[in-house]
DNA sequence: AGGTTGATTGTAAACGTTTACAATCGCACA
DNA sequence: TGTGCGATTGTAAACGTTTACAATCAACCT
């Protein structure tokens, strides 16, 4: 109060205009002459309430700008009108894409998307899952099967629908949307057996709680034993020892290039191998020209996801296509699918080996 | 109720674990013998409650694995803990890496992100805001200085912090965050007059509704009227005339291609082009090979942004550098700064051009 | 011993919706 | 002219927190 004021309208005469608190259900009710539940329903059921209230509400709160207050709708309701998606990272093409599908997904429906990013860590992502709930998440996306054993109670207990995508294992994760990551690697890997190639090295994504990167692996090794052969992988247990030809690389450029070089300095080098993703091809590819290594002469490369620089790359790549928009929509599709009260499948997105130029058979055959 | 049931004990019997609704804040008081205020006092200002009981209450809470609730949190306190962002796309790595930065700055200071993609449509964008601010985002960051008109009141009326992120120009914008486009094109452009160019061209992004695009093109044609050059335009009025040297593209390789061809069919053609961004200029890059125009023997190209392929592609491109990274924190902290109390400044985000390969003075010089 | 003071805790009123439930209205029908 | 019924509207009690305010308590003065 200011001191010197002298009478009621000087005092009530605030410096500037006193803050106009934003319009309230109550106000909206007020101007329509009706009652608040009224209102209410005439947004939220517009066929239970006649249609000149209808009008004079809405015309009312236009009038006002009034814009529901979702707190106090979501706890009165107990539905937020907002799911989550936790993804290892943003900044990777293919989760951006999958998030920017989710996002035009989830909102179509009316709802709005709260994101984190986990780095790939499993701690991590529990504690962001937690706090989204706390937030009243009513769905959760997340990226792989791999996930702190407290993460699925925790989702279980407090209802929420959720969804795990990028890999497809109904064994062990009933709620997913993808592809069989060992499998489109077992078809990378036997295409290029049947190029002729029997010397296959491969740059793999860090396996450390990446179920993606994981099966992708195992896949590769699973035609290559199928095939008799062996992939050396003194990695495993010696770190990078010289002749292994499993190496393991964090997703860039620069990374991929010096994982590339291990490949290739050995007194035996593999002809061909098979890359966790685009971005760890391109790195080798580009590794290789720059060592001279000859693509497709003289070393064949094959990546994964078909990103767009996969395509504009000369010599293009051969990669396994999956369409993570589509697979995002999936996602959105099922947990907003569990929300309205269905109990959608798991649901398998199609991959597709595209051949371009960068695999050619060994040299010596 | 069980109209068979016989009496309490077997009424209340359900037939699984009757729902378990999750904790309550009273719950919590009631377990650990205090009342809900000091629960809450407990995890809000733990300096105002004693030691012991504090441990109690958290002993409770933990028990009960309680979470708060952050709707009714947000209700009483008039304070979500979220904050907003609404980027033109999420599919395009500079805003895939400024949203990653947001993410993470903003999850530090323990707010939400809400996030959604308005693909360069400021309707679109302004209905987004709208459910934002009905959601309660304390917070919000915008992309470039270009809204639509009745955004800036919205945001204004509800007290939602903001910042334009992505542009540098405070006159019209305080509270922005970003580097000047204009000034940068200018300079990449003078670049190329200084190496000799005086036939460039422009392959732009698609100016409507985005400052970035349109200073981009203003500063080149700064640069260029200094240079007492023209930029036949005829794109402007005549639709895509031939001869025109400024052509817009949509950020994909594909597209850029498109438009490159325009400009490289000509009878006269440009010896060098200024691209409204990396993507547009890898494709650029990418039809001059295919068309066996030498770059930077006959063409000089130069990129914008410097996304990672810039660094990759063969020749590897000039292109004028500014961290996303950092305008992302930067953006995240100016709100975060803003909604602590502070009037945080603009604050301008240095680039640089990097020169690579992809440019040399002209053939005929 | 009585009084102050500051630290700690409890009480209860918001916060802005939704939604049972009750009340009312208009109308067809007997 | 009642009666009954469906459609429409109002009343008021949640929803789970925060927070002003009051109450209590212990310690410390005088």
């Amino acid at each position: 109060m200011n001191p010197g004021a002298s009478g009621p309208a000087l005092a009530s005469a605030a410096p500037t205009v006193a803050t106009p608190r934003s319009a309230t259900l109550h106000d909206v009710a007020r101007a329509a002459g009706v009652s608040t539940a009224t209102v209410s329903r005439a947004f939220n059921r517009p066929d239970t309430v006649r249609e000149s209230l209808r009008q004079r509400v809405q015309a009312a709160a236009a009038e006002l700008r009034y814009i529901p207050n979702d707190a106090a709708r979501a706890l009165a309701s107990h539905r937020s009108r907002v799911i989550g998606a936790i993804v290892p990272t943003i900044d990777n093409a293919i989760f951006a894409q999958g998030v920017a599908a989710i996002q035009a997904r989830v909102e179509a429906a009316g709802y709005g998307l709260l994101l984190a990013a986990c780095d790939y860590d499993l701690a991590r992502e529990l504690a962001q899952a937690r706090t989204m709930v706390g937030r009243g998440i009513e769905g959760l996306v997340l990226v792989g099967t791999r996930h702190h054993p407290a993460l699925r109670d925790l989702l279980r207990e407090h209802r929420i629908a959720y969804v795990c995508q990028g890999a497809f294992a109904p064994a062990e994760e009933p709620a997913c949307v993808g592809f069989d990551n060992r499998r489109a690697a077992y078809v990378a890997t036997r295409y290029l057996l049947e190029l002729g190639h029997r010397r296959i090295g491969m740059v793999a994504g860090i396996r450390k709680d990446n179920d993606r990167a994981a099966g992708r692996v195992e896949g590769m090794r699973l035609a290559m034993a199928e095939a008799c052969l062996a992939l050396p992988d003194a990695a495993e247990t010696t770190g990078q020892a010289p002749g292994s030809w499993l190496v393991e690389s964090a997703y860039s450029y620069e990374a991929a290039r010096l994982a590339t070089r291990r490949l290739l300095v050995g007194t035996c080098r593999p002809t061909a191998v098979v890359c966790g993703n685009d971005i760890l091809a391109l790195g080798a590819l580009r590794e290789c020209q720059a060592r001279g290594v000859d693509v497709p002469g003289q070393m064949s490369i094959v990546g994964f996801d078909d990103l767009a620089p996969a395509r504009q790359a000369t010599p293009a790549l051969t990669t396994i296509r999956v369409s993570t928009t589509q697979m995002g929509e999936a996602a959105a599709d099922y947990v907003l699918a569990a929300l309205a009260g269905g109990s959608p499948p798991a649901v398998e997105i199609p991959f597709k080996l595209v051949i371009r130029a960068s695999t050619a058979p060994p040299p010596s055959v």
